[in-house]
DNA sequence: TTTGTAGTACGAAATAATTCGTATATATTT
DNA sequence: AAATATATACGAATTATTTCGTACTACAAA
């Protein structure tokens, strides 16, 4: 089983995925590093895992070497994306707006953070102008 | 390994607790017909999970009759609040903010929905008032 | 060239979560 | 009362995920 089309990272995968996004594509030892920064991981724990996302086309790979570079094939936006459709229908029934309310309500944001939220719901009403009640 | 403490809910058990923070106090029998209107799962399979989350003190039930009347032990609110740290942990690196506006920007909010949260924001900005940057 | 160090490959054990079969008990129907 | 239908109990198989040991390979240092 090995399409070209399901990603679903588990949640080790999504800590792996999150280490190469931030940083760039890497090594399994600068992955490993930064995992041991959160929680103790053994070395060939990350390897195992990266060759496993290789397979499920999570993560391609530069060979030239004899230390292989791994890259995210996925892209951060479109898996926050589907995981966060994921988790509002699982956790809020698929209420948006009940999400968003907890996560202002018991998290906190910047002013400026707020001020970007508000001229988004600007946007958001203008463009729904009387269509939605 | 049966403490009064904390057991998060997996998948299939947020899901059995959804139906009865709906529903209310419920038998198997009907949370598998619930479960079954989304997709197959035996009977047997459902009982066994909800016997395992009488273990986790995620529900009770009432044993006066053969049928068990099994009842939540924790509140939805609490739960979503808990699972939601989680998430946002995982995948938005603990920003509420880029959670917020994600969620905002590719799912349907009601316009009395958007006004909902963009007072819960003026409520925030009110307590915040200048102690944030 | 031998030894040590750092890497990959990969099977398989350990752990977590889900699913189901079978035994058994209790009602209900005929 | 016998047959049928519907419950619970629970061990065990299945599936998913994570962890790790061991073998092997390449490079570097002594």
């Amino acid at each position: 089983m090995n399409e070209d089309s399901k990603h679903k990272p588990t949640k080790s995968e999504l800590e792996i995925l999150q280490i190469i996004w931030d940083n760039g594509p890497s090594t399994v030892r600068f992955v490993n590093d930064k995992l041991n920064e959160q929680r103790k991981t053994g070395y060939t724990t990350t390897l195992k895992l990266m060759q496993i996302m290789l397979d499920k086309n999570l993560l391609s790979r530069n060979v030239k070497s004899r230390v292989h570079i791994y890259h995210p094939l996925v892209q951060k936006e479109e898996i926050q994306a589907e995981l966060l459709d994921r988790f509002l229908e699982n956790t809020f029934s698929g209420s948006a707006h009940k999400l968003v309310m907890k996560a202002l309500g018991n998290h906190k944001a910047s002013k400026s953070e707020l001020e970007e939220i508000k001229k988004l719901i600007q946007k958001l009403e203008e463009k729904n102008n009387g269509t939605t009640e």
